[in-house]
DNA sequence: AATAGATACAACCGCTTCTTG
DNA sequence: CCAAGAAGCGGTTGTATCTAT
């Protein structure tokens, strides 16, 4: 198939988004769409190409964006939807509302690829305070609700200044254990302290895995009479659309996940 | 105070998949 | 059915910032 000849870059400008152009693309998606990202930023006025401004757009201009830190809960959704899914980042995102596939990725790489390591206990806590742009900005709430199972609130879009690139953060959910023991007042003593933050959501987590186990279980048995072969595990990764379908559809029909 | 190393994350690159004529 | 173009995706890199020494 025929590559994308992309970025003829000769004249195209690379590298971090002002704010002004920030503020041309959001502008002219608003007003136009962005039903054909090639020609967008010709139509706008952008030196960008169109593959940059559609990564631009989807990763941080998007109004349904949550910025800010991963809640303890998304981070543990990720890992199992990791588990079950592979590096299927973009899967994994649309599990998670309001997050990028781009972010989820950067999280896993940096801090839960770590955390599933064996280490010391000395290392369990994070070594560094949020970065500037991580920050906490006072937020009445965070969107991430801890509350029982019916709390399946959809995240809200939050607000957004589009004044600058970086400052646009918003820690909407802003879960660390830094800040928990910061917010808490009361303290924390171990990570396994921090764990049991809330019961309803081990519940809701145990529940989704074992759902998806016996899911699975059922599927092999389905997966036979399809005519397929009784397959080594192997052949379960090479089918993923396949049981990702059948997961997906496990959650919806129980209501489950939508994690947060 | 200086600086080397570690960390976080935005952005780019190139391949795959989808759509369209 | 085929080929070209466009979008989507995952891997990787560049750089700003923070921590430790």
């Amino acid at each position: 198939m025929g590559r994308s000849p992309c970025c003829e870059k000769m004249g195209l400008k690379r590298g971090p988004w002002t704010a002004e152009e920030d503020r041309i693309l959001v502008a002219h998606v608003e007003r136009h769409g962005h039903s054909n990202w090639r020609a967008l930023p010709k139509q706008a006025g952008l030196l960008r190409c169109g593959k940059s401004c559609r990564l631009r757009w989807i990763n941080y201009l998007r109004p349904d964006i949550k910025r800010g830190n991963f809640s303890r809960e998304e981070e543990d959704a990720i890992i199992q939807l990791h588990q079950m899914l592979g590096n299927r980042w973009s899967t994994i995102a649309a599990r998670l509302p309001g997050r990028t596939d781009n972010e989820i990725k950067n999280v896993w790489h940096t801090h839960l690829k770590k955390r599933l390591e064996p280490k010391p206990a000395s290392q369990q806590a994070p070594k560094r305070k949020p970065t500037k742009k991580q920050q906490p900005q006072p937020e009445p709430e965070p969107v991430t609700t801890l509350e029982g199972p019916a709390g399946a609130v959809p995240p809200v879009a939050p607000e957004r200044s589009l004044s600058t690139t970086t400052s646009t953060t918003t820690s909407t959910a802003d879960y660390s254990p830094a800040s928990s023991l910061e917010n808490a007042g009361d303290s924390f003593t171990s990570e396994e302290d921090y764990y049991q933050i809330d019961d309803s959501f081990w519940s809701e987590t145990l529940a989704m895995t074992t759902t998806v186990d016996s899911f699975e279980s059922g599927v092999q048995q389905a997966e036979g009479s399809f005519g397929k072969s009784a397959a080594a595990p192997s052949s379960t990764n090479d089918d993923m659309d396949f049981w990702l379908k059948l997961f997906m559809q496990a959650s919806d029909m129980q209501n489950l996940p939508q994690i947060i």
